[in-house]
Parts: structure tokens; sequence; C-alpha cells
DNA sequence: GCATTATATTCGTTTATGCGAATACATGAA
DNA sequence: TTCATGTATTCGCATAAACGAATATAATGC
């Protein structure tokens, strides 16, 4: 469990930042965030298909290793691509240019897209 | 074990090849090959200073995680990044902003260039 | 207070991973 | 062929990771 927010100072951290991406639910997640922007965690149970304690449990290691923040409103937690940890903006911007051709990842998005799906912040947020 | 060399098309794939990442022997190994282009197994077995098994291994997990090629040359095997793989050479790219900062990696990038270190391939390579 | 909803955590189990020690394999030299 | 050297693999074990099921926590509304 860190205690710190996110350092690669040393190898170690290093490797935990990257054993994060090792999962298939934790690298759906953050495709999803890379395009919503911010998500409770019901709408990615949603999108995913997948059980909630599942969703949560990889969530909070996404949180310990420094790729995603959240912010609490009332019940829902949003989670978001952390904005401020540098090793891992690099590594998103290499996901950008490769992720589009991840066939799962693409259905995803168009769930996503689905305005049903959305369960809690039905307007506005990423499309103005 | 792969049989194809480097396939990101589905999340399971991705999955797999940043699990290559999460583990310090790996992140070491792919800090000295930024820096060498090529190595031999006994060149990193004794920078890292670890034991020679464990870098074998090492080595094979990243070979077919489509992280390092290899090449025989009489008893020695020659490793070195491969070329070719578009998600790995992206994400290289973000590493070598980052990793400058890493005590370690410069120590044994330190090490590497002491020239004792080399057991194979006394000269030139990569410094024409 | 109690019930409801959203999220997090604990529990026990299964599977994966990393390790050293020992051994196997492969090449080149005598 | 025999030996030495460089590298790879197997084995048994220990730790870590992921899972579903159940339960706990936290905020809201009655």
């Amino acid at each position: 469990m860190r205690i710190h927010e996110y350092n690669t100072e040393n190898v170690t951290d290093l490797a935990e930042v990257m054993q994060a991406l090792a999962d298939v639910n934790r690298l759906r997640i953050i495709n999803l965030l890379l395009q919503a922007d911010e998500l409770c965690v019901c709408d990615i149970e949603r999108v995913l298909d997948v059980p909630q304690a599942r969703v949560s449990r990889h969530l909070t290691i996404l949180r310990n290793s420094g790729w995603v923040a959240a912010r609490r409103d009332g019940r829902w937690m949003h989670y978001r691509l952390t904005d401020d940890a540098p090793l891992q903006r690099e590594l998103v911007r290499g996901f950008r240019s490769q992720w589009s051709g991840v066939a799962e990842f693409m259905r995803d998005i168009e769930r996503l897209q689905q305005p049903a799906i959305v369960c809690c912040e039905p307007d506005s947020e990423d499309h103005p």
C-alpha cells in the first residue's frame, strides 16, 4: 500500500508503475479514461461488464501506483487519469498512438458512448 | 511461450508486453540495452551483478514479449532491443526522458562503461 | 433511527511469478 | 573424444496476484 503519491525515483517504484499496466482490466480502464476524462465506478463496471468488486479493486491498484486520482461526489467516486505524473504522462502519449488498433478497446469506447450506460453526471462533462 | 514474434492486436497481448516491464531485473536490462545497443549475457550478468540463470530467464521473458532479439555468435548470445515493434518503440521513447533520474540506472550504465566488464566483442561496436 | 445505493475491503482459494540450485545443452578448442 | 565455457532449462519452493462471494463502509433519503 503506497503512502506517497507516485514516486519513480528508484527502479522498484518504476516496476510497480509498470506492473499496474500488466492486467487486462486495468488497461481497459485506462483506455476508457483516456476517452472520457472522468468516470464513476458504476460507469466503468457497466462498460467493461465485470463485477463491481473487481472494478473497485483494480481502481485501487491504479490509484496506488499513481495512474488515477479519485474524487468523491456524494455516493459516487469519480476517477480520472492523474495529470501530474511525468512518467505516466509520457507512457500515455505512447499508448494513444498504438491503442486504436485494439478491437476490444474500440468496442469499450463505443459502449461508453451509449448514453444509457452513464449512471451519474448525465450531461455535459466531456462533450461541450 | 509465445510462438508469434510480437503481437499487440488484443488486450491480452498488450498486457503481456507491459508485464515484461514489471520487474526490476528486466527494467535494468532494458536500460543497459538502451545504452549499449548490443550485449551478451555475461556482460549483463556482471553489470547487474546477479546470477547467470537469473539473467538468462529474464532475457527469455523479454524475448517472448517482443522486447529484445537474440543473435548467436559462437558461444555467446547477443541481445538487443527489437527495432521493429511499434508499441515497444513508443514506450522506449517515453522511458528515455524519464530514466535519467533513476540512480540505479545511472550506476549500471557507469559500470557498463568500465572496459573490464565486457567479456566478448572487446572493441568498437557502439563507440565508433 | 432504518433502508437504499455506491463503493471498498476481507476471506479463502487458485494461479502466476521469481528465486537458487542443479543440470542440460551448445559451441569451440585441445 | 574430452574438456572448458557460455547460455538455457528444470525442479521445488516461496511469495505475490487475481478471483468470486460475502461483508463492510459511507453517503443519502425516508
